[in-house]
DNA sequence: TTTTATATCTAATAATTAGTTCAAATAATT
DNA sequence: AATTATTTGAACTAATTATTAGATATAAAA
């Protein structure tokens, strides 16, 4: 539609679906109806068409999206073209499982180091990558100019680890522990947190009927 | 508030939040403000009044919220009483990972089972439990009433392990494969897709002003 | 060429969600 | 006992988000 509207964040939580709706497309198709995607989305088509429009005019009439302009358009958008790179912090079972999650990389983010805090992990390798402590944290983000950090710890360091890395000029977390950091003013901080997803699940449980929100 | 009028989504993807809150809080006080939950959960405290009014009115004009009676109420709305049982499918390290992690048990869900395809896996012990074939979920389902899948498989055996674990009367699946589950009736189905996250961080790097939705 | 089916885009409307304001109730203070 | 500071709860208002309806463009079929 028009360029330098800011996009609703309603939307742009949508943009990474509509993403990964195209990698779960048929690859020899060339183009995708709002219809489609809002299939596999599972959000209504008028919903994907307004969404889509916030990335300009890219659809036509009777026809439909072309899916490489599209996925382009999205990982633009998204900032995926701009090769960001990440820490993890906190090298346990979760930080490991993250360390090997290949769709980061997939999705153009670069894992540049792992750090802990145990000794019995430093110089251990994971994932290719050798644990570092954190210490090391500050030369690590200024040689590969680290923007997103993510917390794996548990909780009671959470936001220690946090402030470090908010020190060391990272600009966005993702933490995965079970625990609510500080706001920072200009830091993005995302959390996720697993047994909150599922305590969201168990309220559904007896109540079958209900719609959840995403 | 009122008992019988259905919470908005919005609000039920708060409680677990207000859950953590409480927890956060130091324990020797008794009660607690809205407004002192607003700030830790970094919501509106008018929000949180409206919120927790659909418990039922648990707080007192002048005084705040008594913190027992606030958790058990919570907990009793989110079902954290029922005792759900939970298995895992997929035990490779994010698998492992979420078996290992305490949040779940903390909250009431039982994690009952492990079940993995690769015969490497089999058999073997993680987390204090011993990892089961596929072929054994049925009698396991049946056995310990289970109720909630927690799927961390690779994305391509996503879709059918939903479908066994269906097929097996689990009501609840919490996914974490990089795939978007066709929607069954009746069963409630929330993904968590790590990359999706950090996406939604990189398109605020590149725009640090503006406000994200949680 | 005309008609029909398809599908985007925009404007208008509806639904949901969030925030403001203020009356009422409590507890502490004067 | 009266006053003041708190703090909830509810009504009202505002903002955001989602959906519907209609106009327009494309492509295929008659």
């Amino acid at each position: 539609m028009k360029e330098n509207k800011q996009i609703p964040p309603a939307t742009v939580k949508r943009l990474p679906l509509y993403l990964q709706c195209l990698d779960q497309l048929k690859t020899d198709s060339i183009g995708v109806s709002s219809r489609k995607l809002a299939e596999l989305a599972k959000v209504n088509d008028a919903q994907v068409r307004r969404d889509l429009s916030y990335l300009g005019t890219l659809g036509t009439r009777g026809v439909g999206y072309d899916i490489s302009t599209l996925r382009n358009q999205l990982q633009l958008e998204l900032g995926l073209v701009e090769g960001w790179s990440a820490v993890i912090v906190g090298i346990g079972n979760l930080g490991s499982a993250l360390a090997h999650y290949g769709g980061f990389r997939e999705k153009g983010f670069g894992i540049v180091g792992l750090f802990d805090e145990d000794p019995k992990k430093i110089d251990s390798q994971v994932a290719g990558l050798v644990v570092k402590p954190l210490k090391e944290l500050k030369s690590y983000c200024e040689k590969f100019d680290v923007a997103i950090g993510i917390i794996a710890t548990p909780g009671q360091y959470a936001q220690g680890v946090a402030d470090h890395l908010i020190n060391c000029g990272v600009r966005s977390i993702l933490n995965f522990a079970p625990v609510l950091l500080k706001n920072t003013p200009n830091i993005q901080i995302r959390s996720v947190d697993l047994s909150q997803e599922l305590q969201i699940l168990s309220y559904y449980l007896d109540r079958p009927i209900l719609k959840a929100v995403d």
